[in-house]
DNA sequence: GTCTATAGGTTGATAGAC
DNA sequence: GTCTATCAACCTATAGAC
């Protein structure tokens, strides 16, 4: 077994876990040690640029989990209405089964890094990137137009992004299902712009 | 004049800058005294359960101050189309000036304390809905039908904060100019559901 | 009522033993 | 390489002077 990297990884487990769900401010080292189980030296052995260098391998590790998830979800239906709406689906049954956040958005800690830490808002913003890119693509195979694939993607990305914080925020998954019930609208094929 | 409230209100406010700038974890109480130029035993004082409930004014006060900017732009224009483009540019025109948000979101906090404390997250909730509420006001003077009102209320709520929070990430306009783009294929009066 | 000084606890980070 | 003990700085909250 490589023990070399399996404390890393732990960390960057336990760290991604904990900004998602407190916030990167709100989540302290010691806690991320805590729940890790690795000592306080190995981190800074791993990442001696402290806290920020190691919340961007956690923004890394949560993306690409998303992505992911997205991709297996778009893959299950060829219709693109189908494909997203079955995203949209298995978002509202992670969230009904316990309320919490768990690599479905990076909205709070971009938020919070944004205006302070250069590096790790432009991993965030990558993130959003890719995620709109990914609908975006799934909207061209599917026979959208280049320039409206791109706008949709982007709509979409800010509208499931938007309907996740509403929905945490109410305690209730109401705001994600009705994007789910205005979907085939905003995806019509005819008369596009 | 009145002085007794002046010094409330000068917490109020510099609070509630701070929070949206910097998030309620990485505001501290001492900054946003220094901000006011109050004391801090004046902020217990008018706030004896401390970081909560003045959080919970602040809020309070940024919501007022969102609904009626959101209100004047909805104003603006008969058409419901216009209306809603009308807010989103003022959004991009605001996030031009300076890359911050100033009373457009209140999707960090709530983000932040949706898990912690059920008494903010209940106000950022209910000034959510609020903002829904206004959208869907809007197009049901505009003859839109009261379910659809209701549902595309929410769907603009939830698009216009993710592509908030997706620029401000970007330090880039595009997700709201997007959004304004596909704004009157989301709003089309044929054929609703 | 208004304000200051300080308590008590936590944070991110470091130095150095093994 | 892995880990522990400890640092200085910061936080929220309080007690008590004016």
């Amino acid at each position: 077994m490589n023990s070399k990297t399996d404390s890393r990884e732990k960390i960057v487990a336990a760290a991604s876990k904990l900004f998602q769900l407190k916030g990167y401010t709100a989540t302290g080292l010691n806690e991320i040690l805590r729940e890790s189980g690795a000592p306080k030296g190995s981190l800074y052995y791993y990442f001696p640029n402290g806290k920020e260098e190691l919340a961007l391998a956690a923004v890394d590790l949560t993306s690409k989990t998303m992505q992911a998830n997205v991709l297996a979800g778009l893959n299950s239906d060829s219709d693109p209405v189908c494909a997203v709406s079955k995203v949209i689906s298995d978002m509202i049954t992670a969230l009904k089964d316990d309320g919490r956040l768990q690599t479905m958005s990076l909205s709070m800690l971009a938020l919070e890094t944004c205006q302070t830490s250069d590096t790790l808002r432009e991993a965030c913003a990558r993130s959003f990137e890719k995620m709109s890119s990914i609908y975006a693509q799934k909207l061209l195979d599917s026979g959208f137009s280049c320039e409206r694939s791109a706008e949709l993607g982007t709509v979409l990305q800010s509208m499931i992004e938007g309907a996740i914080t509403l929905s945490l925020t109410a305690r209730d998954v109401k705001p994600l299902e009705t994007v789910l019930h205005q979907l085939p609208l905003l995806l019509r094929r005819d008369s596009g712009v």
